[in-house]
DNA sequence: GCACTGTTTTAAGCAAATTTTAAGAAACTT
DNA sequence: AAGTTTCTTAAAATTTGCTTAAAACAGTGC
């Protein structure tokens, strides 16, 4: 899951950046306004965090933009303001929530879950077959057996349960796993997806992540 | 569906091949202007990428010359400048669309998607008779049952379904499907139409791909 | 600051599937 | 029946993906 966050503050970035990578998704940070719209007009995020008051297009400015734009991106703002009238600004400019500065991670990170989840009709807990993935606690179980999956392994095994019964080309895996959007000749999606297939394959019954020669991959739901 | 690209930087145009190759399209790579414009004068494109800043004829140059010998084929810019005066001047020059470097590839995709859709009047779903074709998912259903079919198959399928009810003639398969243009003493189709024949003739009910003797094949709607 | 651990990426040889070539058999045309 | 054209099959050539090992990198604790 592609995260954008629009955050002029280093330190704010970077924790933000440090935590939701922890979390598997793939973030860029764009710290002023009008990069962030820049950003989110050009790419297809998941989501988009927006801090209220930052240098170049205010962020309720670029939020209007993304809504002009006819994208429908889930977009949380960061806020030092607590007037009610200012968070009331924000829904009405598009915006799908506010979190208040200073903030607990945890709770920044269930608000992004919340925002996820009516997105896509789903809850924290994602499965295929006899394989069940917990995107709160970051366990994966293989039939009800916990299976341990490092970062980019949980990332690229979530995209492809998302997509599951959908081809998923290289080029769409490399760019909403690795965040790479240029010069794909690299193998690391084979190394991977070997890595899934021998966590996961003695522990289920079969294979479950078909190759689609010339094209990519798919986890099919049987 | 052809492809040219027009694109100096080998990155990115690397990138552009492969990943439409993925999404089995014939794609063509012109590395400068001038033969970026004497390839689209010399081939029949389904539609054209073009780069804004590359050596020989600007990319301006070139959309305006093809414009100039009367042909419509969809031209979309790739373009890194982002005033809207250059956008503007590019889609006056008789482009179709413009994209902005750094691009999400599946933005590319289904910018790319929408021209062909209006020039064809089609979605991403193709059909003929009990045959299905999914072209986002890479995936084929005969009588809803999947079919596997590699790369080059789905081209030669997808061809002959979008030109249903024409006849396809042997010259503009191996155009279209293949990319070649010279020298078509071969027996790459035959086989190929032989291969459909094969995994989709005894799903569906009857053979679905005429021969059309002396010139190519046709397939019908019934 | 350095060694240790685990993760991620790169690279290369091998295996497997796809694509192309080729050639004889079959079908159609005249 | 002769001459084309297409079909079918098999094998050669090529491409693509799998697997493994090692290198690069990141994080932790001493």
């Amino acid at each position: 899951m592609r995260i954008l966050v629009v955050e002029d503050e280093p330190g704010i970035a970077n924790f933000l950046r440090d935590g939701l990578t922890e979390e598997s998704f793939a973030v860029d940070v764009a710290e002023n306004g009008n990069k962030g719209f820049e950003l989110a007009s050009t790419n297809d995020y998941d989501l988009v965090l927006l801090d209220w008051m930052i240098p170049g297009l205010s962020g309720i400015e670029v939020c209007r933009q993304i809504r002009k734009s006819n994208s429908l991106v889930p977009i949380i703002f960061l806020t030092a303001k607590d007037t009610v009238s200012d968070t009331v600004f924000g829904l009405e400019a598009g915006a799908n929530d506010y979190i208040r500065k200073p903030f607990q991670f945890e709770e920044l990170l269930a608000r992004i879950r919340v925002q996820l989840r009516t997105k896509e009709g789903e809850q924290n807990i994602l499965s295929l077959g006899s394989i069940t993935m917990n995107l709160g606690t970051h366990q994966v179980f293989s039939n009800s057996k916990e299976v341990e999956l490092t970062q980019k392994e949980f990332a690229l095994l979530e995209y492809l349960i998302r997509n599951k019964n959908k081809v998923c080309t290289r080029t769409r895996i490399i760019e909403h796993v690795w965040d790479i959007h240029f010069d794909a000749d690299t193998s690391v999606i084979d190394v991977y997806i070997n890595f899934l297939r021998k966590k996961l394959h003695d522990v289920s019954a079969k294979s479950f992540i078909s190759t689609v020669r010339g094209v990519g991959y798919i986890a099919r739901d049987l």
